[in-house]
DNA sequence: ATGTCAAATAATATCGATATTTTTGGAGAT
DNA sequence: ATCTCCAAAAATATCGATATTATTTGACAT
């Protein structure tokens, strides 16, 4: 019938776009941590039969956004200050490893693309807050995609929305101040620019450990 | 029907073991890299519906085992002399940092089963070839498990099969000269039971690079 | 009151069939 | 001969329905 509607724009297959809007849904906390994802109830939600709901399911769990329980259905994964820790732990470890890859491959086409998701991403963080998380992401994973290392983008990528849904969790979203984060993504710029690989991974993970910090506390409460 | 026959003993749900099997023939190379994933094929061939194949596509697909084509349909990932360095260069990087983990974790549980898991292996390799793979990978599984980081052991078993592939497509299976290697195994062991993070990770990432350097030989050729 | 068991209910997992899309094969034109 | 285009075939993606499995409910016995 209407596998598609095209109402909207650019939704190829319905299985991709159940993922794409669970996988939002899950990352912004409108689907909780924990919570049972009953079929029926997201089928009608998503305006979709049960085979693209399961197969989207099916897709989050091994991005560890979801987890199946045997023959109980699946929840959202649950979250813990520990796993939160594991998170920024493993963040650091592979950020570092590819943003230095990155540099030793540095090259004019990489500098531009750099410069102009850092633009982006200071236009979006003056508009709405939904934008700024997509140029956010672009930009950090260009810091790291000159690494030509697939496997390590895909697990960065993944720590990275890993570590989204915490951020949605302390906050009410991007709303973690955002002038000290300003001043940091621009010494990360420079120093890549630079080809400086010590500064750019230190300013880089002290990024991280700093927001991982102000949100650890948030979690003790 | 027959959701599960119980003539051969223990499979849970059909997608399950539709995942096992698949998975199983991806890394022996039984389905060769890159090779076409036809539904229709795979549901005849495992005795099973259309809906479990395509949820163990999916999942596979996240193992990074199986690759989905925009609306054409799914084929076993293909392999690269690239893909396996970065596979090599990610397993040193985070086996290390696992490995350590666990070794500060250290306690006499740990080292029991390390040295119950190392002694399987030793087993299993005058045995059967298929024992092997497994032993060999629950041992070097139970050296980085004490670390207690579930992602980081997550994504060590990942790429632990994705070089299995790379060994089968080489050799023959677990062909490679097996003399040398149950000296390394031993030289870990007794590293890890020392609690000499240095020596163990030393040891275990020369493991790595020898056979990678074997494997990468053969795959010019 | 409380615990246990069985029937009723609800949810999952799976199947069979259909609609959609891609690929194939061949006829006609250049 | 080669290319383009259209119809036929194949394969995918999706739906609706069913069988299976888990959960709840309530009656009964202790």
């Amino acid at each position: 019938m209407d596998a598609m509607l095209d109402t909207e724009g650019k939704e190829t297959s319905a299985t991709h776009g159940a993922y794409r809007r669970l996988r939002e849904m899950i990352l912004t906390g409108e689907l909780p941590p924990g919570q049972k994802l009953k079929i029926e109830q997201l089928r009608s939600l998503l305006n979709t039969g049960a085979s693209p709901v399961r197969e989207a399911l099916s897709l989050l769990t091994s991005d560890m956004l979801v987890e199946r329980m045997d023959q109980r259905g699946f929840r959202a994964a649950p979250v813990s200050k520990c796993n939160f820790e594991e998170i920024l732990l493993l963040r650091c470890n592979l950020e570092e490893t590819a943003l230095r890859a990155s540099i030793a491959n540095a090259d004019a086409a990489w500098e531009d693309r750099l410069v102009l998701r850092h633009h982006h991403m200071k236009k979006a963080s003056q508009n709405g807050a939904h934008d700024f998380e997509d140029a956010h992401k672009a930009f950090h994973m260009a810091l790291l995609d000159n690494s030509k290392l697939p496997l390590l983008l895909r697990y960065c990528s993944q720590l990275y929305d890993l570590n989204i849904r915490y951020r949605y969790l302390a906050a009410g979203g991007s709303s973690y101040k955002k002038r000290d984060i300003a001043a940091e993504h621009h010494h990360i710029l420079d120093a890549a620019l630079d080809h400086d690989a010590d500064s750019a991974t230190k300013h880089l993970i002290d990024h991280y450990r700093r927001t991982g910090e102000y949100l650890s506390s948030q979690m003790d409460t």
